[in-house]
DNA sequence: TGCAAATCATCTGCTGTCAAACAGTCTGCG
DNA sequence: CGCAGACTGTTTGACAGCAGATGATTTGCA
């Protein structure tokens, strides 16, 4: 029952008053500690959330340029080439040149690739439970239709 | 009407797909852009987010700790190291020591720090209004709550 | 055809953040 | 007192993310 309560305890918080007056930062704060979370799943797994996400995608609509997986799934292009080194090294995914347009790359996933993308998707609903299990299932529900609305009026304006 | 939808009018867009069902990364994102909004009101305003932050907790809680601050605003120790550097470089905050315990500071809100908060404040309601301008004002509440109760579970287990 | 503009992947430099190490200071116990 | 351990602020090194430039290739138009 010792929990490292330092300052939590010492009369009243001011975190909680700031989270309340500033949605932007509470939005980002809560993000924050989500990422952690993923990275540290992810790193335990082996497999970044980066490259999950690139095998994911290639697994549901096929294969993709670079420049496709970087808009669809949020990445930089310039990140993205990291992460396509990567998976290409380990064999779970391969590059070859588009022989319509030999500028961009075919990024295909291999079977070596759906194979490690099947076990790290059988990992992700338990991490997601762990993760937001302060949430009722309803929720989960209104969290994710209010950031379906954050995230498509977001996608007009800033470019 | 010529707006910039480059893979979006290609059929089927497939982030919307990925953020229904990974809340995580919906999150993430939406994160991302807020903080991105929230970086370029405070560089057109002048003061940055996390000197904001300072001063509106140092005028509304008195005198604290560098490690105080950091703990209650959620912002790295090394990183408060520079937002009171500038803060002090301005005028709108004293660094004493503490006399009762040197090793910390008492960093002190300014009568310039409160008027430059009072600037930067005012224009707070706008950008809130315009960042989640998407939301209406029950939903607004739905995330405010829901948001708390993410940083409230998130707070024990991590540390 | 030939050439300018656009596009794709990549590289480089910069900024902001985090982890770990460090120096100065305080506390507790012999 | 004297010293080991903990705490505060700072510095350093590593790394993700982003903007801009570059080389290779395609497209559009004269």
């Amino acid at each position: 029952m010792a929990t490292t309560t330092r300052t939590t305890d010492r009369g009243t918080a001011y975190f909680p008053q700031l989270a309340a007056e500033r949605l932007d930062i509470a939005l980002c704060r809560a993000s924050a500690a989500v990422a952690r979370a993923a990275d540290l799943h992810a790193a335990g797994e082996g497999l970044g959330v980066g490259q999950h996400l690139v095998l994911q995608m290639l697994d549901a609509v096929g294969p993709c340029s670079q420049q496709t997986l970087s808009e669809e799934l949020r990445i930089d292009r310039s990140v993205m080439v990291g992460i396509c080194d990567d998976l290409e090294q380990a064999g779970h995914v391969r590059r070859e040149r588009n022989p319509r347009d030999r500028r961009s790359y075919a990024v295909t996933i291999t079977d070596s690739g759906r194979r490690r993308l099947a076990e790290a998707q059988a990992l992700i609903p338990a991490f997601l439970e762990d993760t937001f299990q302060a949430l009722t299932p309803a929720e989960r529900g209104q969290l994710s239709a209010i950031l379906a609305k954050l995230l498509q009026a977001g996608a007009s304006s800033p470019r």
